[in-house]
DNA sequence: TGCCGATATGAAAATTAATTCATATCCTAT
DNA sequence: ATAGGATATGAATTAATTTTCATATCGGCA
């Protein structure tokens, strides 16, 4: 077959009324892994991603939304963590289903273009 | 509503098994723009982006792919042509489709997501 | 046969994005 | 008090991506 080796993808974000990129993948992802890792270093060492331009995006994202999906502390003997917000919580839930939701739906829509395209 | 200004975005295109980019909005506007124009360049031009990134990208398609989407011509009073090959045709038809029925779904979605964030 | 405009391609320049490095701050449990 | 590790942030470096520019090639048609 033609397309045999093709598969779909697919991105979905939040913006802002100017384009500005607020809610991807990228921070969807690190908002889980901080969750469970309890920290953003530590969270940024399990994702292979460096902890500076998560740091700036996190920041950009919360000033843009105008509240923290982050509580975050320092000092301490572990050096300090970060867990989330309830509003944190809420959008990465949201996140979590609607990525289960559009899995689903593009796989179904996908065999149908294969079929068009065989 | 914490959201009120903020909108969903997303893109749907199509990737090898390594993740490299096939067809997604951009190359599948310009097929469509060369069906329409009748030529590479008066599309890049129709279309305001660069005839060497476009043309690239095209390249690099049809290589992956392994078999056209373009029949391209040179020479000739009007210095040349392209037009769709069946297979380009067909791509971008099936596209067409696949992209409808994403948008309204990913639009039902979304709906759902910022319900759940309200 | 020479002209024209589009295809075809290399290479440099510019722009953007990402990474690295360095360093200050914080604060709690020991 | 202090040690330790994470947060916080600036600045420089590097990587990746786009644009720009330049130039060769092609070939039907007047």
């Amino acid at each position: 077959m033609k397309y045999a080796n093709i598969h779909p993808e697919y991105k979905i974000w939040l913006a802002t009324a100017t384009g500005e990129g607020v809610l991807g993948d990228g921070k969807w992802k690190i908002l889980k892994a901080i969750d469970q890792a309890g920290s953003l270093a530590a969270a940024c060492e399990a994702l292979g991603i460096t902890y500076r331009h998560t740091w700036n995006d996190l920041k950009k994202v919360e000033k843009i939304l105008g509240f923290a999906l982050l509580e975050k502390s320092r000092g301490g003997q572990d050096g300090g963590h970060s867990v989330l917000t309830a509003e944190g919580i809420n959008l990465v839930n949201a996140f979590d289903q609607f990525h289960a939701r559009m899995d689903t739906l593009m796989q179904q829509e996908f065999s149908k273009l294969l079929i068009q395209l065989s």
